[in-house]
DNA sequence: TGGTATAGCATGGTATTTTATGGGATTCAA
DNA sequence: TTGAATCCCATAAAATACCATGCTATACCA
């Protein structure tokens, strides 16, 4: 695996009739190295889909069993809340990825996608939520520059 | 063996007349590396059933044994529990198993069951059950967003 | 710098495989 | 012998892999 790896830039492609979209050429790259398998869950906290690899869920799922009692609620509710909306999606030869109705109605998508990275991480959004969303995210960083700030709080 | 394996999804299957159900078949694919046999018991906490690898249940075994003292009613009451009513179920080569009386009753399930992804477990529900629990959780993960708090405790 | 060749990529269509599930046969135990 | 559990076979539907084409971005050369 290689030490670098992040999933970055905004990419449009079109989502066929079945829900086939080609993941980028760039996300396939990063991927490939292991596998042809990325993971794909509705966001928590945002109408889109959020992909990543299955080895970042893994580690997720080890923070919660380590955080958490094997009997506890919360080991409960997060596990299946993460993992029970969570599947594999295998690309074919050509890179496509057959996305779910679920996560397709989740994200409000029809025929066209937008990926965007996120580092480790990267979101699908429609094409029109999306430029909402970079509008509002980048009016809320003229105005409070919080980026910096936050990572100090979380050290 | 695969460095990573992770129950995933929520997936919708019928139960027969005999009581036979398809294990979704990704999960058959992270159970056929080692086996063909799967765990399952009542769940502790909730009227569903849950299911894992023996292996996951040896080392739950370990970590009551470190957790509790060997003469303790604690030690004594959790693997009257849990080993007391967790059985193997192997399923057939079309990727059946034949769960029991009793824990279908448990869960309540007759014709339809629903399997939900937890990672290193999973579970399965009835529909209907399955539904409001996943409704209420929602909205109690909404509320409180637990899952960062929780990291930053362990770290 | 400008123009052309080439390789890679997205995308539409088609073929193949896998999977869930019903029904029946067989085995084993009571 | 009866009942229950397990195994095997058949089928329809859905998921997935493969093939072919047109386009775009990159590399190469004049």
């Amino acid at each position: 695996m290689r030490k670098v790896f992040l999933f970055m830039d905004t990419i449009i492609n079109k989502v066929d009739a079945k829900g086939r979209v080609s993941l980028p050429s760039d996300y396939r790259a990063i991927v490939k190295e292991l596998s042809s398998e990325i993971v794909c869950y509705r966001s928590l906290s945002a109408p889109c889909i959020e992909g990543c690899l299955e080895e970042t869920l893994d580690k997720l799922a080890t923070d919660i069993e380590n955080a958490t009692d094997f009997f506890s609620e919360t080991q409960d509710n997060l596990t299946n809340l993460v993992f029970g909306d969570a599947r594999r999606f295998t690309f074919d030869s050509t890179g496509r990825i057959n996305l779910s109705e679920k996560l397709l109605q989740h994200a409000q998508i029809t025929d066209t996608a937008v990926f965007v990275g996120k580092g480790r991480k990267f979101q699908i959004w429609n094409p029109q939520n999306w430029q909402k969303e970079e509008a509002r995210i980048r009016a809320e960083v003229l105005k409070n520059r919080p980026s910096l700030n936050i990572k100090r709080e979380a050290e």
